[in-house]
DNA sequence: CCGGTTTTGTTTGCTACCAAACGGAATCGG
DNA sequence: CCGATTCCGTTTGGTAGCAAACAAAACCGG
């Protein structure tokens, strides 16, 4: 069966075997790795400019503010792991939404060397505003997908996740 | 069947599921997008902290390598066009590779507008030495799929790239 | 208590990434 | 030719991202 929707993506895929084709080489390794980082690529790139530069918002921060919204006010470090952000560029991503006024450091009482993040009023407003559209684009995106492939999509990845995680 | 690799993951995943269950939302594109975005962040950050940090690389810079490597002496606009960077970007990177001795800028004669971009021998040198052992390591960040299984993911992502390009 | 150790978030220094503005060079219409 | 336009790469100004160094606070053993 052929893949009528991306002749492009194939023939370059193509032509980077026949160059290299006489070496040794996991190319479907190398397809599926370069893949996943072009999707996301496209993916982050597409959302920022339909969706997010309309709140003045970057992925890192819609991120941010989004796991603030499900889990609640939390602490720095929390706050980093669930983003998938070392802790440094969290501080930088924070900084950013506190100056826009979607969010705020509060100072632990009990621990002064913790901070928690969390919500404003205007940040609750807008990321419940913008959810909802957020989602209807990540929609569009994977609308090529039947839901039987977006599951097993997710579900290959989860694999890729862990195991490059263990690498 | 259960996905015994990433029980954390899925934990996760369900406890989203459990907070924002009761909205209409489209889970599935949710979870398809999150894992791509996921995946890549894992893939790119194991790369290079297990095989590019050695030779002194980003991922953006080991990818203009590569395809110097294999498409030869390029302008500059294509050159960004086939990593799948601005120029804006890529003439940074270029700066970063051109400090390391890796490539060179040449001015074009005939149209002194344009300049083309390629290795140096010690470019050569590095990529040629570097590529096995990063397509060796790509092969260990998918190892959990099968052959089939990379097929089905690339061409997947391919049709994510195309409507994501278009949404 | 008190000195050493661990924990926590920030700062520092660097690279990467983009959009928009720019400035020099080529091209095209007249 | 020449003026307007288009083309090309760089610069500017901003955010994002990391590792490593840091400072302050808390903890712990004696």
């Amino acid at each position: 069966m052929e893949d009528r929707a991306s002749p492009r993506l194939l023939d370059a895929e193509r032509l980077i075997q026949e160059r290299l084709g006489d070496r040794p080489l996991d190319f479907d390794s190398m397809l599926a790795v370069s893949n996943i980082y072009r999707a996301a690529t496209a993916v982050r790139r597409s959302a920022e400019r339909g969706v997010l530069a309309q709140f003045g918002l970057s992925w890192g921060g819609f991120t941010t503010l989004w796991v603030l919204w499900v889990w609640g006010e939390m602490r720095t470090a929390d706050l980093a792991e669930e983003c998938d952000l070392s802790k440094a560029t969290l501080t930088g991503v924070v900084k950013t939404l506190e100056k826009r006024g979607f969010v705020e450091r509060r100072q632990v009482e009990s621990d002064r060397r913790r901070v928690t993040v969390a919500l404003t009023d205007a940040g609750l407003d807008t990321i419940e505003s913008l959810f909802p559209r957020f989602n209807r684009y990540e929609g569009e995106m994977v609308r090529e997908l039947s839901t039987d492939e977006k599951q097993a999509l997710a579900g290959l990845l989860r694999r890729v996740i862990v195991a490059a995680g263990q690498a």
